[in-house]
DNA sequence: TTTATATGTGCATATTTATGCGAATCAGAC
DNA sequence: GTCTGATTCGCATAAATATGCACATATAAA
């Protein structure tokens, strides 16, 4: 029953663009805004695409991290300088001089789940990925990321 | 069974300070976390707590906002001037000129359950409290968020 | 004091969320 | 085409969280 991954990525994005409107209450009613768009999910889903997106429950509900907590990455976005990749497992990302270990600490408490692990130098990060997909993901959360920082 | 008032502000400081030494991954964590610290309390009154609190559930666990997401006042905690009470139910909050719509926005998103509702001027937000207690919880939260902001 | 009102709590449970598992689909190798 | 392995998903259910209720205590009024 798996849906294309396009269908899976145009339904975060539309939570995404659910979520900015204003809080979710409970995954259940994502899951009807979800439908009421034409997207088919369970909660089941919704559960797992919260995850992914690293949203954060609030008082109010579900709602997506702004700048501050959950978004430790973006706090420390001007000090990279250059992202490269090496196989499917391996990102590399060049920091300020003597920043690297201050950027390899905002990725350890960011939480991302693709990440495996990651170590620190002077002014190069080595993160360690689960695979090539995971390596994509992680990309795109720095870009976006960036933006914010 | 109610606990005094003290054990209940004792223990909710208690809770803050085991949140920032890291994330709480489940309520139940929480829970022996305060027993071992002398405290007694269930899973429901932790649950009371953190939403007291304004605790934000993230990928990680249970956390305090950060600046950001979680405490919209303290982004506007600068337009603040002066703050006053008239009886148990109102609070009387001056702004900077032209900044009172803003701040009464500010306080709409931060969902705080003390507050029954507001409204703002053009220098003057009138915040309805529920009762006395409640309207001391609110200026404590708004001084705490003027703190970080 | 007595009475009335309000508040905090635990228990039991309703509600909500997370996840193990098997099936469906996809990507790539052959 | 047929494999093999990885991924996504829903179902069923486990796990976690929120809450109605009753009661104990506190607070206020008389």
């Amino acid at each position: 029953m798996p849906n294309s991954p396009e269908i899976q990525s145009d339904r975060r994005q539309a939570i995404r663009q659910i979520l900015e409107l204003g809080p979710a209450g409970t995954q259940q009613s994502l899951v009807d805004a979800l439908t009421s768009q034409g997207f088919v999910a369970t909660q089941s889903s919704v559960s797992r695409d919260l995850k992914e997106l690293g949203a954060l429950k609030t008082t109010q509900g579900y709602a997506l991290p702004g700048p501050g907590k959950g978004d430790e990455v973006a706090e420390v976005s001007g000090l990279l300088r250059e992202i490269d990749t090496a196989g499917p497992n391996l990102v590399v990302i060049k920091t300020a001089i003597g920043a690297a270990q201050r950027v390899a600490l905002a990725l350890d408490q960011s939480g991302w789940p693709e990440m495996v692990g990651n170590v620190g130098g002077d002014d190069t990060v080595l993160v360690a990925t689960k695979n090539a997909a995971a390596q994509r993901n992680l990309l795109t959360k720095i870009d976006r990321a960036s933006a914010r920082g």
